[in-house]
DNA sequence: ATAGGGATTCTC
DNA sequence: AGAATCCCTATT
């Protein structure tokens, strides 16, 4: 994941996702059908979706589902890579060690300077915001990725919440819950 | 028009 | 453990 702004350049890799669908997944915002927030999560794949929870803390999306459905996979966690110091100017908390300033869906948002504003916005384009497989890419083995319930979704009743549909490195130090 | 509550983070 | 805090969604 790239963030391109006039400050400069962040960039990290992804450790932790978790996996949300549609008007059947009572634990998604799209279970209320399109509206004017959700509406990226009917859209287009590779595209944002960004919401602002807790009245104060926004967190962002991969639009990811197959065709004629909606769904879309929110970022839980990065693994600084690049422009660790501007990264850190825009965190609430300068002092984190490194690999914990972007372990967190809200944390990665403050880091990256993403906002509502790029919800809709095109990620697989390369301008200020964008994906891109990072620079020592290699194949994971099934055995380095874990898989576990989704976090803080119990009001979507245990059916949805106890879906194994949050996926993370296993033993990175970046993620948000080890 | 209004009320209930949240895909979190930070501090005590 | 508890607060912060705004806007979304459903209901009246």
């Amino acid at each position: 994941m790239l963030r391109q702004s006039d400050d400069g350049l962040v960039a990290g890799r992804i450790v932790e996702t978790e996996a949300y669908g549609g008007a059947e997944d009572r634990a998604s915002h799209a279970r209320a059908g399109l509206t004017a927030r959700t509406a990226p999560m009917f859209g287009a794949p590779g595209h944002a979706y960004v919401y602002l929870v807790y009245g104060m803390h926004e967190c962002l999306n991969v639009v990811a589902h197959p065709p004629g459905a909606a769904g879309a996979v929110l970022l839980r966690a990065l693994e600084p890579q690049t422009g660790l110091e501007l990264m850190r100017r825009r965190r609430a908390r300068p002092h984190d060690a490194a690999e914990r300033i972007c372990a967190g869906p809200a944390r990665l948002c403050q880091a990256l300077a993403v906002d509502r504003r790029f919800s809709g916005h095109d990620l697989t384009v390369v301008d200020e915001l964008w994906l891109s497989p990072p620079p020592d890419d290699r194949k994971l083995d099934a055995e380095d990725v874990a898989v576990g319930r989704r976090i803080g979704v119990g009001y979507s009743g245990d059916e949805w919440a106890s879906r194994p549909w949050r996926f993370w490195l296993r033993g990175n130090r970046s993620v948000s819950r080890p």
